[in-house]
RNA sequence: CGGAGUGUAGCUCAGCCCGGCUAGAGCACUACGUUCGGGACGUAGGGGCCGGAGGUUCGAAUCCUCUCACUCCGACCA
């Protein structure tokens, strides 16, 4: 990479408007720092200034990669279309993977595991030759239905995915394990605050799998979080696997019989409540779902709001959707504000959310509408098939580690990695010889780095009004050299040459040599946001002395040239 | 893919309802001059198929139809 730029040879077109199509900051100040511009929906071009960044990110993730023995790939983008069918992700992907129209056989590659288990099936012969860690930094294709948020989320982007080929479940363990500690470098090196939760491993198959998500309201999924106090996060998790320490219903000494009451006009819970001076926890809300073609009555406590991931894991269904009020109706003969376990349809399967494990003196519908049972004891009035854990957890409520109320924020997922197993060596027959001859499949892992989710979420994390605060570690440049007046003053311009040419030597060294005001270049110095503003002026310089600006905190100080090399040794940590 | 909105100069926008001289402003750009430590000022300039096609009309940036693109909300999201 190149370490020395004039400015007035360089190519940095940024602007001072905001661009309308650019909603979200890190979007606004790449674009306005002349570092990318949109082309079409999702789809950028990376000018010079962005694309140094996204290369020092890569070079982060190489060394990172490297340092766990991976082995980097250069794969095809135009891949054969016979390979994805093989896997059943042709039609599994649907119309996220670009066809192309003049060549049927060729597709788009939205991610690599089918081509690099197409060549582990090529090569790979002998557990001698494993375990082997391949992986590649490159452009993938996904037909996002709907791209936003910038380089965000895109219809073509830059990913890091890497693939793990191991013997035995306990090598993937160790490959997996590799890959969580090389992102926590990755990340951290990038200079980014993250967390990591559990996720589901979705279509990709598989078993264990984690997200890291850098919390952004423009992210995509919910998170519950607590704040270590060190600045970071304590508790993390996907809102689909949240728990809470929440106490349950349980039960009241008294137990009488179960007994009926009209409740008219009591629809919600709410209601209930309201118009019987009821206890909200000691009502329980009847959720119904179709699982598979199947119905199913989950009891949720009181306003609960049910979440269809757990209820999908709990009753390991490959789909669900909430009951339609007509098949509701035709299974309970009741509407849906009068339902419950009382009573119920004979086959029909009832789950009931932990908190509510055991309780009595519950208030419930009686599948009849306009009336209610109250008194009821689960135990002894209904047969719940099992208890687990359904409910969404709301904020405020303490984590299950006890490390504080949970926060819900919005976040943005950078990595993931996957347990992948045998799925795809198996459906593309990548076997080998175990040491007693015997064929077996190989044991993958998948692990995936949006490159540029890096950069936009870098950018969410360090910026203020006047732009970007680029880390040293992926900054375009380490240092910004500005010049004030140098066409009238010998001085300044053989100072900030000669300081030019000796610092580039260990830093990459942006010199603002342009002819205009200071002004300028101090608002593009702060939008461009280089860690270190070198200001040259002729009071200072007659003095022999330089200002420097701290662009992260703002700082500035006067320090005698001699003086230099250490403040920028401390401040650039080189 | 459903709903909403926007397309006029490199960028941000006005003009459109209510059709009418040569289509405007600010920023950016060019030249000259004055400035020169926080997006300076003056003077003079260059730059537009008013997203595209069709229609209505004596006349369309403006009205109608179709189409394309982009943005937002939703659905979707390894």
């Amino acid at each position: 990479m190149h370490n020395a730029q004039r400015y007035s040879q360089a190519f940095i077109p940024t602007q001072k408007e905001v661009p309308t199509e650019a909603q979200i900051p890190s979007h606004q100040l790449l674009v306005r720092g002349g570092m990318v511009r949109q082309l079409a929906a999702g789809v950028f071009s990376y000018y010079p200034l962005g694309w140094r960044t996204a290369q020092k990110v890569m070079n982060i993730i190489r060394e990172e990669m490297n340092a766990i023995g991976g082995m980097e790939f250069h794969l095809p983008a135009l891949n054969p279309i016979e390979i994805w069918e093989a896997t059943n992700r042709v039609e599994a992907m649907g119309d996220v993977m670009f066809h192309i129209k003049n060549r049927p056989g060729l597709v788009l590659a939205p991610t690599h595991e089918e081509i690099i288990t197409h060549h582990a099936t090529q090569h790979i012969q002998s557990y001698k030759d494993l375990p082997q860690i391949w992986y590649q930094i490159q452009t993938k294709f996904r037909n996002e239905a709907r791209p936003r948020s910038g380089i965000l989320r895109g219809r073509q982007f830059l990913m890091k995915d890497s693939y793990s080929m191991d013997t035995t479940w306990e090598g993937l363990d160790e490959s997996y394990d590799k890959h969580a500690q090389a992102y926590r470098n990755i990340f951290t090196r990038c200079g980014l605050k993250f967390f990591v939760v559990g996720a589901s491993s979705g279509a990709m198959g598989g078993s264990k799998s984690q997200e890291f998500m850098v919390e952004s309201e423009f992210g995509e999924d919910t998170c519950a979080i607590t704040d270590a106090p060190d600045g970071g996060y304590a508790y993390a998790a996907n809102i689909e696997a949240a728990t809470s320490l929440v106490e349950k219903v349980g039960r009241v000494e008294s137990n009488p019989p179960i007994e009926r009451f009209a409740t008219p006009t009591a629809k919600t819970i709410d209601e209930l409540v309201q118009q019987h001076q009821l206890i909200e926890h000691r009502c329980a809300k009847s959720v119904v779902y179709i699982c598979d073609d199947k119905p199913i009555l989950a009891l949720m406590r009181g306003n609960d709001e049910l979440n269809e991931a757990k209820l999908q894991s709990a009753v390991k269904a490959a789909q669900l959707r909430p009951a339609t009020d007509d098949e509701i109706l035709r299974i309970f003969g009741a509407h849906c504000g009068s339902l419950g376990p009382v009573n119920a349809p004979k086959d029909l399967l009832v789950i009931a959310d932990t908190l509510l494990e055991n309780a009595n003196g519950l208030v419930s519908g009686a599948n009849q509408d306009g009336v209610h049972f109250k008194n009821i004891d689960l135990q002894r009035d209904a047969s719940i098939a099992f208890y687990a854990d359904l409910r969404t957890v709301q904020a405020g409520e303490q984590a299950p580690d006890g490390s504080g109320p949970l926060r819900m924020v919005k976040a943005i997922e950078i990595g993931h990695i996957f347990k992948l197993g045998t799925k795809y060596s198996v459906a593309l027959n990548a076997n080998f010889l175990d040491k007693d001859g015997k064929q077996q499949p190989i044991i993958m892992g998948s692990y995936g780095i949006g490159v540029e989710r890096i950069i936009a979420c870098f950018v969410e994390q360090h910026h203020d009004e006047k732009g970007i605060q680029w880390s040293a570690t992926i900054a375009p440049y380490h240092v910004q050299i500005v010049l004030l007046g140098a066409n009238k003053s010998e001085l300044i311009r053989a100072t900030g040459e000669e300081l030019f040419a000796q610092l580039s030597r260990t830093y990459h060294v942006l010199l603002d040599d342009r002819d205009t005001t200071a002004g300028v270049k101090f608002n593009d110095a702060d939008l461009l946001g280089m860690p270190v503003q070198l200001v040259l002026g002729e009071k200072n310089l007659s003095v022999g002395n330089v200002e420097v600006k701290h662009r992260i905190t703002g700082e500035r100080s006067i320090v005698a040239l001699t003086d230099l090399n250490a403040l920028l040794q401390s401040l650039l940590g080189n």
